[in-house]
DNA sequence: CGAGAAATACTCAATATGAGAATGACGCGG
DNA sequence: CCGCGTCATTCTCATATTGAGTATTTCTCG
């Protein structure tokens, strides 16, 4: 037990008082911003102003002030530079910690570890090219992200199969995500993983409310759900559920002040409940076989 | 946040072609490596050989060497130094990215964000001193961790975790005390995480057969459920379920050779089937309300 | 005014779940 | 060798939950 001071990671760590000592890793913070626009996902991007990558579309992020702010600070941070909304609307926004994406290789210039996020917005005004950019956007995913295969048909970026495992997974550059606009270095990935996991946060969780202002009719909820999961659903049924489920919505009493465009009665309106999980969940359809 | 001067982000991706310009963060790895001993719950900590926290427990992690390996295989590396595995007996290992830790002040000697991982292991011989820290060891869970607090319920992980300060004062323990106290860090903060990431993970996917040898009985994989969720689970309903979920489990045609010693039938065995995702899900019993 | 569209409610069959009990195989202590 | 208690496995049955389809009512539009 003694084992006086003979360790590597021991002196890694005394070594850590003196910054310099030893070969630097950068951190940043990448945001997927997600949002509804007429009907279709859109994540924000950035358009690169210099190398590596000028030109193309990234993610919006930057690096974490060292000593001065965490992670979800820094992540909000760049999600308010790139938006250009203040404290009160960020109060709408829905985030949460993605994943970290830290292969020695997934920038040209050094090493840097990226700490990913996710963003659930509700509609939100043209995005502003914050500070550094060339210019900032919200994009359809579909134009950059292969539509709908779910993701666990694909090898999982950070989880080996089971038990049969290739470690490092997580940084590759996935194949056969071609399509017009790729994203810089591998955002391509990270937006792919966010969708995946904003796909299955709404099964158990209401966040797609955060998708929707402050109040709706259970049909625009369903369109949340058909539009992130690429699939329609049963209207009558997803009624049910949804006013089935504790806690998911409450009325508001009020119904739609303008009618739908093309007939039918007013709908009723409601506004997110106090649940954070659902239960039962809402499932997304098929999803048959976890096998392949 | 309005950014004062324009273009900090950019200029910090610049000054990323000399390291050396400006404030470093470290990156680490720490891992969260659970197992399943006489019927519990336990996790894989290191004894701490200097300050701070020294005499502390805190898990098993360590920097991620810069240039040279991914997140992924530095995690691999810190749990196979610390568990004096092979790299075939790895293989037998679930290890997935848990998450990242960055508050600022999460380490008192400087910025240190850590990203954490979740081992699923069988059932492991003792563990070794992995070359740095003093001792090495598998600690039952809930002498260290409150059990079966939903996560949901606590404020969210990655801030502050709560800096109960009794610095140095080191206890030095043996590994398999019941009383282990906190962990070094925000580790406890992590264990948490990680526990209630374990407790949901096994409901949607197989993992719990990765806690398992090769074969196992029925009966096995249940104990693993009431273990890691802390609940007993009706043994016949149990049994349905699994046989019933396609590619949870495969009948191997054999039955266990040496019976167990309280009398019964001899239980057929099975091994893990291949469907990465159970369909429908095993839920965990009450989840009633999702914390409102 | 009549047709079509949409919100909401209802019906019915198929499935899944929770609780309890039945069936037998087996070890063990007389 | 007997009888008992343990335990794996199977069944039964009542109660949710789900998927699909249909009905009813309220609007808009032409």
């Amino acid at each position: 037990m003694a084992e006086p001071d003979g360790g590597q990671a021991e002196r890694d760590f005394l070594a850590g008082y003196d910054p310099r000592a030893f070969d630097p890793i950068a951190v940043t913070v990448d945001v997927v911003a997600l949002t509804l626009r007429a009907g279709r996902l859109h994540v924000l991007a950035v358009e690169r102003g210099g190398p590596p990558f000028a030109g193309r579309w990234a993610l919006p992020g930057g690096f974490v002030r060292a000593g001065r702010e965490s992670l979800d600070e820094a992540a909000a941070r760049e999600l308010a530079e790139e938006t250009g909304l203040d404290a009160a609307a960020l109060d709408r926004v829905h985030l949460e910690q993605l994943g970290s994406y830290g292969g020695p290789r997934r920038d040209p210039r050094m090493h840097v570890v990226s700490v990913a996020y996710l963003a659930f917005a509700p509609g939100l005004p043209d995005a502003q090219a914050g500070g550094d950019a060339a210019g900032a956007g919200w994009l359809p995913v579909e134009a950059i992200s292969p539509p709908g295969q779910p993701d666990h048909v694909r090898p999982r970026p950070f989880e080996q199969g089971r038990r049969t495992g290739t470690y490092g997974g997580g940084t590759g550059r996935r194949p056969g995500t071609d399509s017009a606009g790729r994203l810089a270095f591998d955002h391509g990935l990270i937006l792919a993983d966010g969708l995946e996991r904003a796909r299955a946060k709404i099964e158990y969780t209401p966040l797609a409310t955060a998708f929707l202002g402050e109040t709706f009719t259970i049909t625009e909820l369903r369109e949340v759900y058909e539009t992130v999961w690429g699939a329609e659903l049963h209207a009558g049924n997803f009624h049910r559920k949804v006013l089935s489920v504790p806690g998911f919505v409450e009325s508001t009493g009020e119904t739609e002040s303008r009618p739908g465009s093309r007939g039918g009665p007013r709908a009723r309106l409601y506004r997110a409940g106090d649940a954070r999980l659902l239960h039962p969940a809402l499932l997304r359809p098929d999803r048959e076989a976890g096998v392949r």
